[in-house]
DNA sequence: TGTACATCAGTGAACGCGCGTTCACTGATGTAC
DNA sequence: TGTACATCAGTGAACGCGCGTTCACTGATGTAC
């Protein structure tokens, strides 16, 4: 087992892992621009330095986390598609990215929250970050197939820079008219918009808690787009 | 003029103006974490204990940033009020919000970005930050009065804890029906979401430059609430 | 299988910074008689 | 209108913290012959 893993690649591979945990147990507390290398290594137990030998710099631990927690929210939302009825399979996506931003709201925050001042996202995040809408398309694209997308009769068509602009999602979704991906961008601010006010605490005071709230909006959303 | 108001407190009253825009400028360059009461002070030329004159702590001032922010935006949208169509009015505010946080992203971070972290936002901020939302359900009032609201007929009317949660709603525009308080609800958390992607640097790749797109939304929004 | 050398993880000290808040004090402004 | 006292703004020093990153070094692990 391990097939050439030397004793030293075993470690560090381990240890990666652990300053990630630790910096994930800070994020929880104190939040992505308080991360503190320093009190990273000090729950270690080791010295502030030798953090250099696994990230290079404090940049890009963050950037590793921020990999991570698209990843960690697109493997909850996957686990949640399949099963044999399109619009119950939407409503499980909804319901497990629920449920991941409120166990992980900092984690949550790190990704659909405020930017972190002096940092600057690398290309690497944009893949992960697209996996939730990209499995709500693929979705969209399954429900058609099977004559359960019908869009509404009153949903305009995009022109000029906004059809240019649904060329890209044209290429993750070929089947998809150009009403449909534009309802689909809307939606899918719509979500995030809605798990934001709820997280953040917008919503205090009107819906909170927003379980029935949540459920409504995935519903009306599912509608909305088409999903029937 | 300035009757009653003596040197003193004219002074007061403007230093205090003067720190808040001076804290305002920071925002703009390090954010509401990195926000510091020394690096204000240095700005202004006064020592930093002075500050404690003005306010009590840290968190007073960010409390008075916030409600500023709420009430700078609660300004722009409401500007944008009236007029005599209700959809066109409808339009023109969702632009004012936009204006306002693409013009603020700092400020707008602040109040729908993520918590700051060991900062609890007090009862005198909720007021404020409810403006918006407001200003939207007076339109819808307005517009159902004028025969402009008819709410689409696929619309689920809100049953249990969400037909609960809407009597709040209830209260500040009692001619609405719940099913329409809800889709306001969606539209809302929409809106946001959609800023928040536009301004935090998620749309980058597709709806990005995000004019078209966003006025598209606002439309369709209009639409889905019941608004012609 | 054993030895020589290269690689790498972790140490500890240091650099050069930053922060919020408290406190005793000075001197200017305001108020009451 | 002038004086005595109270209020308040701003000072400067101090307390007790924190941070990211660099660098020369030690000792363990891995590799080539």
């Amino acid at each position: 087992m391990n097939a050439g893993r030397t004793a030293r690649e075993r470690a560090r591979a381990e240890l990666t892992e652990e300053i990630k945990a630790a910096a994930r147990r800070q994020l929880a507390t104190v939040g992505a621009e308080a991360l503190s290398l320093r009190a990273i290594s000090r729950e270690l137990g080791m010295v502030s330095s030798a953090l250099y030998r696994y990230f290079a710099s404090r940049d890009e631990l963050l950037t590793a986390l921020i990999i991570d927690a698209y990843d960690a929210l697109g493997d909850a939302a996957e686990a949640a598609a399949g099963g044999d009825d399109v619009l119950e399979e939407w409503l499980a996506i909804y319901a497990a990215v629920r449920d991941w931003a409120r166990a992980h709201p900092q984690e949550y925050a790190l990704i659909y929250g405020s930017p972190i001042s002096g940092y600057k996202a690398p290309q690497t995040t944009v893949q992960p970050a697209a996996r939730v809408p990209i499995l709500l398309l693929d979705l969209l694209q399954r429900a058609q197939a099977a004559g359960r997308l019908t869009p509404p009769a009153d949903a305009p068509t995009p022109t000029g820079l906004l059809a240019e602009q649904t060329k890209v999602l044209v290429e993750l979704a070929p089947q998809l008219s150009p009403t449909v991906l534009v309802r689909m961008m809307i939606v899918w601010t719509q979500l995030f918009g809605m798990l934001s006010f709820e997280l953040f605490g917008q919503l205090v005071g009107s819906m909170d808690p927003a379980d029935e709230f949540f459920t409504s909006a995935a519903r009306q959303m599912a509608a909305f787009v088409g999903l029937s």
